[in-house]
DNA sequence: GCCAACGTTGGC
DNA sequence: GCCAACGTTGGC
């Protein structure tokens, strides 16, 4: 364990917890940056699947794996959890933002995202590392052509990487 | 509704 | 840098 404390809200407890992973490229935003913010908004996601997983199905309390994209190798990075439920993406609605979509409005948005807080960071653990474990075949992340950038966890997936990265599961 | 063209993601 | 996989757009 090398970044954060656990951080994780304790109003939840008794809740039906879900799991999820969320891609991040390291050099637009580490796990250090949010363990150093404190809290983010997930903002800039611009895929319908992804955002109907923010917007209808991520509660306060889930768990997620911080997912580090794009680097060398790919690995997950830290156990992050849900602060803030889905909400209108604020950036779609801003004409200097990169993210701008036109066809986004405050009274009809068309993008939404969900807010997280750090809980704990892990060593990482390599996408290769992953792969080669066959108990984890069911990850979507490891589905061949699997892009998604915010995607379910199996609860028993989560809870075998917890294993594997030395996380006491009481956190689950 | 089909599908070609194009853009993006993200591992390698 | 390459490219497979996937999503979106827009003409028809």
């Amino acid at each position: 364990m090398i970044h954060g404390e656990v951080n994780r809200l304790d109003t939840i407890s008794g809740f039906m917890v879900s799991y999820w992973l969320m891609k991040s490229e390291p050099d637009v935003y580490p796990w250090e940056q949010l363990v150093e913010d404190g809290e983010t908004h997930w903002d800039g996601v611009r895929n319908y699947q992804a955002r109907n997983f923010m917007r209808d199905d991520m509660k306060v309390g889930d768990l997620v794996f911080f997912y580090h994209s794009n680097c060398k190798p790919p690995h997950i990075a830290g156990i992050a959890v849900i602060s803030k439920q889905g909400y209108p993406d604020f950036t779609a609605l801003d004409a200097q933002s990169k993210y701008f979509d036109p066809k986004s409005s405050e009274d009809n948005p068309r993008w939404f995202m969900v807010n997280i807080k750090p809980v704990i960071g892990i060593d990482p653990i390599s996408l290769t590392d992953l792969k080669l474990n066959p108990k984890l075949v069911d990850m979507p992340l490891i589905q061949k052509g699997q892009r998604l950038s915010v995607q379910p966890v199996p609860k028993e997936c989560f809870k075998i990487i917890c294993q594997i990265a030395e996380i006491d599961e009481g956190i689950m």
